[in-house]
DNA sequence: GCGCCCATGTAACTAGTTACATGATTCA
DNA sequence: TGAATCATGTAACTAGTTACATGGGCGC
């Protein structure tokens, strides 16, 4: 997997519909792909100086009153092809990495019950996911700035992704308490 | 988030059913948990070593005619403690990073059939990796070796988490493909 | 003769997180 | 009076990847 500092990408992504300083950045980020693509200010603010030295932004300090000065970044010609060329390319697959399966794997010794409360919490963890999907569908279908945007279906796409990835788990934590408290009357079975 | 050098506890799970190399390791690793998570000598080796300095394994090298000498590592009590520790313990949620989306986010201005041919691919690779937990699970409940395993209901469990998850993306697929498909006829209407 | 497997490791890098530092304003 | 927000950043770290180095054995 050849590693293409996509942070970078992101930002130029959002400086492609107006400039914005880090900070705000980070705020947009927070709000609208976060739930798959977070990003904080320890990477932000030096990927930010990199982007300024490639020329793919230019940086204008303004002054506000009474609040700190703001690095408004403006994204250049340069770096308006770099981000389409990045879009028009091929995606290369992650490997997954889920810590909880990795504890199932070699819970063989470990108590039944405290499978199934890393279960509960998983289901609701992923429930909570799915709420804030709806609330976040509601609101960009409803809202004036984002309801009329040519943007709008592909944002709609990201959110479904989320939603029926989301769902494949919800059906496999159910499936799990399942086969898990038929494990638990095998076992105690065994031991009348 | 709290960072927790998860490879020690997958070598530290590996150990505790016997003793074995890096190398052996990686191979293990391979075969086993790779689909939810991978590691390569790079990372095995150095965790190997601070694993020794922390007396969670002991190492012994084995010369074997003809071929290098094998470091064999064993889990020590400390070891067993410290992965039962850590098995206990909830699991926490990672951010899900998914480039994939962050590009269909901002593909506004790129042509449909471009994003298609990203969604075709996404399909292909799943129905691949869905292809492949059919093939471990076929293997696993008939060899001879893992299918009296009282480990096997769990290494099952870890399989169908992936079968969910990844039939969740598959229909995620299907979904936006017909999305794009009638977005394109919408763009064709206008164009007359 | 070529490439793959065995076996261990280091170097150099990118990615990502946490904690820290500063200092003003606004709101409860 | 204290917490939250605005705004920028650095330091120190952990996690993870790629490329490189070594060298014998084995099968085609």
């Amino acid at each position: 997997m050849s590693l293409t500092n996509i942070t970078k990408y992101a930002i130029l992504g959002a400086l492609n519909y107006m400039p914005i300083s880090g900070y705000d950045f980070k705020k947009f980020s927070d709000h609208s792909i976060a739930y798959f693509w977070n990003d904080n200010y320890a990477r932000i603010y030096p990927v930010l100086k990199e982007m300024e030295e490639e020329k793919l932004v230019t940086r204008e300090t303004m002054q506000t009153e009474g609040r700190p000065a703001k690095n408004v970044y403006s994204i250049t010609e340069k770096g308006r092809k770099e981000l389409k060329k990045w879009l028009l390319q091929p995606v290369e697959e992650r490997h997954l990495r889920e810590e909880l399966l990795l504890k199932i794997f070699f819970s063989e010794h470990v108590p039944l019950e405290n499978i199934k409360e890393k279960i509960r919490a998983k289901k609701e963890q992923t429930l909570r996911f799915l709420e804030e999907y709806s609330e976040i569908e509601r609101h960009i279908k409803t809202d004036e700035y984002t309801k009329e945007s040519s943007s709008l279906p592909f944002w709609l796409i990201t959110l479904n992704f989320g939603k029926h990835f989301r769902e494949g788990i919800i059906k496999w934590c159910d499936e799990t308490m399942e086969t898990l408290e038929s494990m638990e009357r095998i076992r105690s079975e065994l031991n009348k």
